[in-house]
DNA sequence: GTGAAAGCGCTAACAC
DNA sequence: GTGTTAGCGCTTTCAC
C-alpha cells in the first residue's frame, strides 16, 4: 500500500547497465553470467517484479481467459470454473469472471467486449446460441470456445455432450427397475440444455415403446429447487386421479431432482420406494443428498479441462480449423433410484 | 478472429483529425459537437472499441480487482464472490479469480504476486493469518480486503463476522430444544475458522454450565461431508458405551453437519428425533436438505458486499486508514432441530 | 477547440 | 554480449 513499484528503468539504473541488458538477464535470454548476476541482485534490492501491463502491452498477450456464465452462482458452472482453471492456471493464464446475469448483459453482448482486449480468449457457456451470437463469435479479435452445443460446423470451437442421450440413460435405468410410468421434469424449452433434454426424452420413450398414457411432462420456470418443487406438486397432482401413479420421475438436472424429491415427500410418497427420481450433472449437491441422487454425469470437470485445453490450442495457433470435443453422459446410481418393489 | 482491431490512430485518420481530439471525442470531454460526430461516425464505421491494456497502462489503472481464496469450489466462497461481483461490475470492474489450492501457492504468494501489477485491490479470504501475511499485505502495492479475522488493529482492511458467537447460537438453540449432551463437530483447529469456532462452544458450554460428561468433540481432517462423516461415526461410536447417548450435534459448518446427518442414520438414530443437527454458513445444500438443516448465516453474500464496498472505498483513496466491518451471525431454525421429545 | 508530443513499462529489432 | 531506439495504444499536458 505504501511502497510505489520499481521498474525496469530503475532496476537498469541500480545495476549500471542498459534498459535492454536488464531485461534480457531477467529473462535468461543471451546475457552474461555476470550481467545476469549483477541484473538480478539490483532487482532483488529493489524487489522487481515485471509490470503485467507495460508487458501485456508489447506483447500483445494478456496472460487473461474469460469465463463467461449467466449465473456464477450455479454449481455446474463452479465446477466447470474449477477444471479450467486447473488447466490453465499452470500455463500462467489468469481467470477472469464474467456474467450476464447481474445487469442486463447478453452473452452476445460479453462477447463483443471483447473487443476491449482485455483478455487473449473466453470460455462462454451460453443459455441460447442463436445465429447474432454465433456471428459476433466468429468476427471475435481472440479465440471463443462454446461449452454447450456442438458448434463446429458453424466455425466455433465448442465442448458438447449429449444430455439428450444422457436422458435416455435416465429413462432406460428407471425402466430396468421395473419402473413403468415415467414423469419428465424439465427446465424451460428455450433454453439450449432445455430444448435438448426434452428432444431426448421423447426419443428414448418413443424408443421404449412408451404408449402416451404413461408418459407425464412438465416444465419448470427455472433450473432451480423451488421452480422444480413447484413444477414437481403439479406434476403429481396431475396424475392423482389415475389408477396408475407415476412411479418414476425423470429430471433436467439435479436441482429439479431435489424438489421432485421434496414434492414427493409432501405427497406422502416413499423415494425411492414409491417414486424413482434421477437428476442430471452429478453435483455435490445430489451425491450427499440423503437419499442420494442417481444423477447423470455430464463431466462438467471435464468439460472445463476439455474446454481451457481447446482454449490452449487457439491461443498458440488462432488460425487453426474450429475443433469440437464430446464428453459421453454416464448415469450413476444411487439411492434414490434403489432396487424395491414399487407399490 | 479473423477480424484484426482498429486502433485510436486509425479512426483519427478516418476523422481526418488528431490524436488528441480524438481521444477527446470518444470521451466527451471538451471536443466540439461537430468533431464529436465526426469522430463518433468514423469510429462506427472501423468498430473501434479502445483497448483495455493501453487505456490501463496510461491511467494505471487496471479496472480488475482479485478475488482470492484456497478452493473455488467451495460453496461458501462461491456466494461470496457473487456479492463481490455484483457489487464491483457495476463500478466497470472486473474480477479476477485466483486460487492457493490448485498449486502449491500460498496465500502470502498470492499477496506478492500483486507486484506485478494486473489488478488494482484484492480481496483475499485466507485459511490462515499469520504475522508474515500481514505484512506482506501492508507491503502491498494496492488495498487488499481481508475477509475472515479482524485485522484493522494491524492496519488491514477486513471483514469478519464473529462466528464464535455463532457457535454459541447454536449450543443455546439445541438447548432450547431440551436437548442434553452435545458434540461438537469441529474442521481443523490450525485454521482461522476451527479455531474460533472451537473457543464460541468452550465459552458457550461453560456459560451455560455444562459438565465435562455431556459435551464430546470431534476434529474432522477437513471441512467437507466426507471428513465430517468419518468424524462424526467416531463421535457417535465414543458415546456408544454411555448412559445417554448425544442427543444434538453442533457443526462447524453445513458440510460437516450434513456428514453428522448421515453418520446418525448410519447408527440408527433419526434427525431430530434422536439427535438435532445444527451447520454453519447456510448454503444452499443445507437449505434443500432433508431434513433440512438448521444453520448458522454468517451472511456469505453480505460480506462478499461488506468487503466489496470497502474495496471501492480504498480504490477511491488507498491512504484511508484500515477499516473494519462486523457481519453478526444469525442462527436460521429449520427442520433438524425441529421441536420433538427425543428418547 | 484543436494539434503536437511526451510518456506509462516493457520487449525486440537493430547496430556495434 | 551489450547498448540505443522504436513502438505497443492510450491519455494528457502544453502550445496555439
Amino acid at each position: 500500500m505504501t511502497s510505489t513499484r520499481a521498474t525496469l528503468m530503475q532496476v537498469a539504473e541500480r545495476a549500471g547497465v542498459s534498459l535492454a541488458s536488464t531485461s534480457r538477464a531477467l529473462h535468461g535470454t543471451g546475457a552474461s553470467k555476470a550481467m545476469v548476476e549483477r541484473v538480478r541482485a539490483a532487482a532483488a534490492e529493489l524487489g522487481y517484479s515485471a509490470d503485467a501491463i507495460g508487458r501485456s502491452l508489447r506483447m500483445k498477450k494478456t496472460s487473461q481467459i474469460a469465463f463467461a456464465v449467466a449465473d456464477i452462482g450455479n454449481p455446474v458452472y463452479v465446477e466447470m470454473m474449477r477444471g479450467i482453471h486447473e488447466v490453465l492456471a499452470p500455463h500462467g493464464y489468469r481467470v477472469v469472471v464474467m456474467t450476464t446475469g447481474d445487469t442486463a448483459t447478453s452473452a452476445t453482448e460479453l462477447v463483443r467486449s471483447l473487443n476491449s482486449g482485455f483478455v487473449d480468449g473466453m470460455i462462454l457457456i451460453p443459455l441460447r446460441t442463436d445465429d447474432r451470437l454465433i456471428t459476433e463469435i466468429r468476427r471475435a479479435p481472440v479465440p471463443v470456445v462454446v461449452i454447450g452445443r456442438a458448434l463446429s460446423e458453424h466455425g466455433v470451437s465448442s465442448v458438447s455432450t449429449d444430455s439428450a442421450a444422457g436422458i435416455g440413460q435416465a429413462v432406460r435405468h428407471v425402466r430396468s427397475r421395473g419402473r413403468r410410468r415415467i414423469g419428465f421434469l424439465n427446465g424451460p424449452l428455450d433454453t439450449t440444455p432445455g430444448a435438448a433434454r426434452q428432444r431426448g426424452f421423447d426419443a428414448a420413450v418413443r424408443a421404449d415403446g412408451f404408449t402416451a398414457d404413461r408418459v407425464e411432462t412438465e416444465v419448470a420456470d427455472d433450473f432451480t429447487v423451488a421452480a422444480g418443487l413447484a413444477a414437481a406438486r403439479r406434476l403429481f397432482s396431475r396424475g392423482a386421479g389415475r389408477a396408475e401413479r407415476l412411479d418414476a420421475v425423470v429430471a433436467a438436472n439435479d436441482l429439479l431432482a431435489i424438489g421432485a424429491i421434496r414434492a414427493a415427500r409432501e405427497a406422502g410418497l416413499s423415494v425411492p420406494d414409491d417414486v424413482a427420481v434421477t437428476g442430471m450433472d452429478d453435483t455435490e449437491l445430489g451425491r450427499v443428498f440423503l437419499p442420494s441422487l442417481t444423477s447423470v454425469s455430464l463431466g462438467s470437470a471435464e468439460r472445463g479441462h476439455a474446454a481451457a485445453g481447446l482454449m490452449l490450442g487457439l491461443t498458440d495457433d488462432p488460425d487453426q480449423p474450429a475443433r469440437q470435443v464430446a464428453v459421453g453422459p454416464e448415469l450413476i446410481a444411487r439411492e434414490s433410484t434403489a432396487d424395491g418393489s414399487p407399490r
